[in-house]
DNA sequence: AGCAGGTTTAGCG
DNA sequence: CGCTAAACCTGCT
């Protein structure tokens, strides 16, 4: 039994696919033209969507990255608390965790289950804005979204 | 074992 | 500044 949310996100002009287990388990951008129906009664769609409605900074759902290698979940752990509107480097990343494997915190990103609910797109690159998995187009829109959104944030 | 990464640094033009 | 090459560590085959 398996459960699958769809949302659209303006900025990004592209529909969002959520998939829900009994939590949930992955969330992933969909390149497709088609039109889809939307629906959003779990609290990740429903927080997700207010997220790219400028609504919402950090989300309270819970993510399930028990399976993942244990390398990963340090390097999507620590991703977590990386705040909107900011960024920081892969060494910086690494330096967190005490580690020096920046090409392998990389590589944990890159499987990341849950892009935006964990922020991997505020990890950059020391000169560059660095990959993305999903394409780096999307990494650009949601920091530039954050920037501008974070002045809205503080002068409201 | 070997290899490929969402990197980084240094070295050279 | 742009390009190349090598070092770094983890996870998949």
């Amino acid at each position: 039994m398996t459960y699958r949310e769809i949302i659209f996100s303006g900025i990004l002009d592209c529909f969002v696919e959520l998939d829900y287990n009994t939590e949930l388990c992955s969330i992933r951008f969909l390149k497709g033209e088609e039109r889809l129906k939307e629906t959003r009664t779990k609290i990740a769609s429903i927080e997700l969507d207010e997220y790219f409605k400028g609504k919402r900074k950090d989300f309270s759902c819970e993510m399930d990255i028990s399976r993942l290698p244990a390398f990963s979940r340090k390097v999507l752990n620590e991703t977590r608390k990386i705040k909107y509107g900011t960024t920081i480097t892969y060494s910086e990343l690494a330096d967190r965790i005490g580690s020096r494997a920046v090409r392998a915190v990389g590589g944990a990103l890159s499987n990341n289950p849950f892009p935006v609910l964990i922020p991997c797109h505020r990890v950059v690159a020391k000169s560059g804005i660095g990959g993305y998995s999903s394409g780096v187009d999307i990494k650009t829109r949601l920091l530039e979204f954050e920037k501008n959104r974070s002045i809205t944030f503080n002068s409201s």
